[in-house]
DNA sequence: GAGTGGTCTAGACCACCAG
DNA sequence: TGGTGGTCTAGACCACTCA
């Protein structure tokens, strides 16, 4: 044991091969387009298992740096396609996070049919009984997001008989009802005179806006827009 | 619970671990805030080895359904964190995607000293040098987004002899430097005189503007701003 | 202190696919 | 049709953390 060398003080972790893999790739060591040494080589090479080289080239490959493919083997990504992560989550936190004060409001709240114009977008028919949301959410007392939401009331019964007044559809639903595919866009978008009320601005003033839609295999749960107040801003780190 | 034989016949995947799992979430067998059994006893139930289950739990904790800790145990999250992924990539592939023609075009290039509020962003000295580019993407001859782009020629020298006539800056910059942190921050913004001509449009139309910052272990490497013709989406499924 | 998840190993079989 | 990655197993040790 006392003869060891250093490098075999500790088992090398799949981590261990993540970086060295990755170090040669940014050393040009493996060009981008260069095909890598297969698992066993690599396992041979960093004295571990094949599983360990195997889930270090994994990784690698869920974060679109390296290519792999069975019989051809692994290869260096020519345009390493990195992949921000958003996490879309409840207002309430986005709110909480920067230490401000979160208010929940309840607009309005009408159930009736589909807007023609969501009928076609949710591929449903015409008269659909849907539940139209209305809500503001405030940080600090200022206006932080408007809410517009139409809930599919024959996927979601139970929203009729909710109490939405303290807590938003938004986390009402989330914690009600699972969703298996989503779909979210973003815009920029003037705005309108009601917009402009809520959110205590001029008509025309650029706000970014986000649409998101659920559904649950196959059926359209909701749909919802969310306006926010001038100069918003969404960032992440990746 | 159905089949015993026929589920014996495949070895039980993590993939089939996952989805039971994942069902009877949504079925509320464990509802938000509920332990879970431990691998070991999953593994029993499954008939499967404990890294089996480990990689269905590792799976569904990456996707945000449940937190694990050691000692504690495996929980349900109360929310369910779903997150979007964007691929960040290319512009030329975003209007290829399209179907769309794509062209680009060189607006300027300028090699000159890093002006005062970049600086603050990125944590230089006021004098850094930088090279100033500005550049302009069509999609069918159409402007499809304007980027303005700052970079550190101390840490990407190179990039003062490429010839970015004919490949973006964006694209040599991906293949030539790597890069290992990056923010990215989205929002809408109005259009300013030179916006608005480049993008051929009004002043003051909102406009979906992204920011990049990209680093190298610790040195900023670039900076860019693209802002978008008006009514451009940005959207993404998952 | 002890239970739980995190990880590694060594070996095995399989699916896919380029030659 | 052989080589490569994809995955599963059975067992083991470790590290974190809660009681």
């Amino acid at each position: 044991m006392s003869d060891m060398r250093a490098a075999k003080a500790t088992r090398t972790s799949f981590l261990d091969v993540r970086a060295a893999v990755l170090a040669r790739i940014r050393a040009r060591v493996w060009p981008p387009g260069a095909l890598l040494p297969t698992e066993h080589d690599l396992a041979a090479e960093f004295g571990c298992a094949r599983a360990t080289v195997n889930r270090a080239l994994r990784a690698l490959s869920d974060e679109g740096v390296i290519d792999r493919k069975r019989k051809s083997g692994t290869r260096v990504r020519m345009v390493p396609v990195r992949k921000a992560k958003f996490e879309i989550s409840v207002v309430r936190h986005l709110v909480e996070e920067t230490n401000a004060t979160y208010r929940y409001a309840l607009v309005s709240r009408r159930a009736g049919p589909c807007p023609a114009w969501l009928a076609a977008r949710l591929d449903l028919p015409g008269d659909h009984p849907m539940l139209h949301l209305r809500c503001m959410h405030y940080a600090d007392n200022r206006p932080f997001q408007f809410e517009e939401r139409w809930v599919n009331t024959e996927a979601v019964p139970a929203i009729l008989t909710a109490d939405l007044s303290v807590i938003g559809p938004n986390e009402w639903l989330l914690g009600a009802v699972p969703f298996t595919d989503a779909e979210i866009a973003m815009s920029a978008e003037a705005a309108d005179a009601p917009l402009a009320e809520f959110l205590e601005t001029a008509v025309g003033v650029p706000l970014f806006q986000l649409e998101r839609i659920t559904w649950l295999q196959g059926a359209p749960v909701t749909f919802v827009r969310m306006s926010h107040h001038p100069g918003y801003r969404m960032s992440t780190r990746y």
